[in-house]
DNA sequence: TATATTTACGCAACCGGTTGTGTAAATATA
DNA sequence: TATATTTACACAACCGGTTGCGTAAATATA
């Protein structure tokens, strides 16, 4: 066998015309290890005479080589720290073993808490999570998609911002079969997988635990309609009113949004126009603790002159006094089925859509508990 | 000027057995088009009869090229809305313009608004950014680091797992030049930039401050002392007492963590202990909303038998009652620096190390107005 | 008109892995 | 011993952009 040597770049065309001459092109492994140059798979293939193939495939453990090859080949990998480099694999395998997350706000509990769910599936699998937020912008949620797309991840984890009605930026990763899982925000449109919780039951469940303690006049602070999330939730409330035969009014539904801010706007603006109501169910407990905080500072008592529960179960629930009444949602799960079902897509892209519903607990605690309280 | 058609990958070498024969190996970029196949610079080259080479240099808008060419060029990108791989790019040009980060945990309010700072500055100066947690774990924290090596980031900005000591899984991006950030949790071992916030300063500050009301048994519950934040916060906390000649009693230093559930064990513990205090200074608002919980769930008045201080200024601050006061750490603008020296860094490589410390400001309210207390 | 310069573009190497195919040597089977 | 098969590896194309260099044609300068 030959002494070879594979030579970066161009090297050897220049020595081709000098063959007379021994110039050393290409620098020795243990050269550029010292200089703390990149090592790749041409350095070990030229420390052991073999050829780059051999290399890659030694290190792949593949049957076609020697025992004695891959050995050296992995000793000296191990003692260079060869790190392979991922981008060229990407390129010539068009898989990045990443997966996108788009969410519209980091901050919030329940999205890093799902996030938490798809890492801990993904990084199992040996992929790698890419997290982008929104910031709720729909222009900022196109701009990320696209980044992503070029990024070439092999998946993207969805939960639309609010403002999102438009869902052309998906289309390319369905037309180039890129598993699209949503969850929470389920866009209306798109046909695609989803995880979400039972939106209406938790919503139902709720309202007919403030009806069972009593409250008659309850308000609903409802997410931006556009989400089905947000519906989901208002038809819950609608139907357990009906059930128990109060009447739906519409002046006491108001379109708020997710933040705490707006639950404080919302309250405030729902005494400017003096309704009286005996309840409030907050879209989600961002917008719960704004309205407590509110009612709070105007010296009503929760909940005995006013109840208030929420959606999501965040610690703050447990935190504010009278603690939160709320629908407790299995965030990390929800992201395990998010990455569960990316796994099966990549695995097998073949199969349909899948759409999967986790249950809600009720987690009552004292806001809500109004059954003892004086009539008003 | 002959029409040329560069062909996909090798299937020109079959077609040259059989020169006779007239296939269309490469199909057409409006097929390609239609069957949501990659659009890549061959097809558009392609298409037009000119190079990749200048369809790629017409993208760039590079000088060389003619100006009906460009034109041409960029129509029909935008047409077949191509997109260009940015894998295939990185690939050459040995930049990804991706920034990785690393934090102990995503739903630590603090962590998740630094990340949106870093964010903010990296989208508008193209690049990306890929999250890892850590988990707190020192094990995930090099596995993460290593997978961010492979997927060649161009800059890592950390705060490092409340486990980490050894810091020898950073050190191949220092080797490599990558530019390294951290920042709230600073290695104590390694030569590197930072963003921090004067914790020194803070915890000197809110200390005086309940020292200032009154308080002399002042409790400290610390982080773990490996990170240099939590080092800094309690050499602030015996600054201050020192200055105000208030003795230092180790028994009133409890070595805690950052979690709320540790805040609430660490009360426990103290109580058995059955120290007696008048405050408790927590090394992070999840403490000391664990701290808070617990002692009002003892039927303890906050502030008037304890009064409880933090440091973060977290949004529950403002949701438990009373409400909670702490160091207000600028943690957007946190984020804001650190990116802005990794640009500075990723531009010029050449400059030394930049620490960047970053003032407080403390948030009073009710949890520590302790002044018009009885005497215990 | 002859030469110098600019314009506009093609060629081919290159980034660093991966993999289909070909083949010499070693071993197995007839 | 002759042929079939297996083993172990090399070669080279390939992934899809990027860029240094070379050059023909067009234009400018002498």
């Amino acid at each position: 066998m030959c002494v070879r040597k594979i030579t970066y770049s161009g090297n050897n065309d220049k020595l081709d015309d000098f063959p007379e001459y021994t110039y050393k092109v290409s620098m020795s492994i243990e050269d550029r290890y010292k200089l703390n140059k990149e090592i790749t798979l041409i350095d070990i293939a030229n420390e052991l005479n073999v050829s780059k193939s051999t290399v890659s495939r030694a290190l792949q453990n593949h049957h076609s080589i020697g025992a004695a090859t891959k050995k050296a080949v992995q000793e000296l990998a191990e003692k260079y720290n060869y790190q392979p480099n991922a981008i060229a694999a990407s390129l010539f395998k068009k898989s990045t073993k990443t997966i996108g997350v788009i969410v519209p706000i980091l901050s919030h509990y329940f999205f890093s808490t799902v996030i938490a769910g798809i890492e801990d599936v993904a990084y199992k699998a040996g992929y790698k999570v890419i997290i982008c937020q929104s910031h709720e912008l729909y222009e900022r949620e196109v701009i990320v998609s696209k980044t992503l797309l070029s990024a070439k991840v092999d998946g993207l984890i969805v939960s639309v911002s609010k403002e999102t009605v438009n869902m052309d930026h998906f289309q390319s990763f369905l037309n180039k079969d890129i598993p699209l899982i949503f969850f929470d925000r389920l866009p209306a449109g798109i046909q695609s997988n989803s995880v979400s919780v039972d939106d209406y039951e938790g919503a139902f469940k709720i309202v007919e635990h403030l009806i069972e303690q009593g409250c008659k006049r309850i308000a609903h602070f409802t997410g931006p309609l556009n989400i089905a999330l947000a519906q989901n939730r208002l038809q819950g409330y609608k139907d357990a009113l009906k059930k128990h035969h109060i009447p739906i009014n519409n002046e006491l539904i108001y379109e708020c949004g997710f933040e705490r801010t707006q639950g404080i706007a919302t309250t405030e603006k729902m005494f400017t126009d003096q309704v009286s109501i005996d309840a409030i169910f907050a879209v989600c407990d961002p917008v719960a603790i704004g309205v407590m905080l509110t009612l709070k500072q105007k010296g009503i008592k929760i909940p005995r002159d006013i109840a208030v529960v929420g959606f999501n179960d965040d610690p703050t629930a447990t935190v504010i006094d009278p603690p939160l009444t709320t629908v407790a949602q299995p965030a990390f799960e929800i992201g395990v089925a998010a990455a569960d079902i990316f796994l099966k897509q990549a695995t097998d892209p073949g199969s349909g859509y899948i759409k999967e519903i986790l249950k809600t607990n009720l987690a009552i605690r004292q806001s809500s508990l109004w059954k003892d309280k004086d009539n008003i």
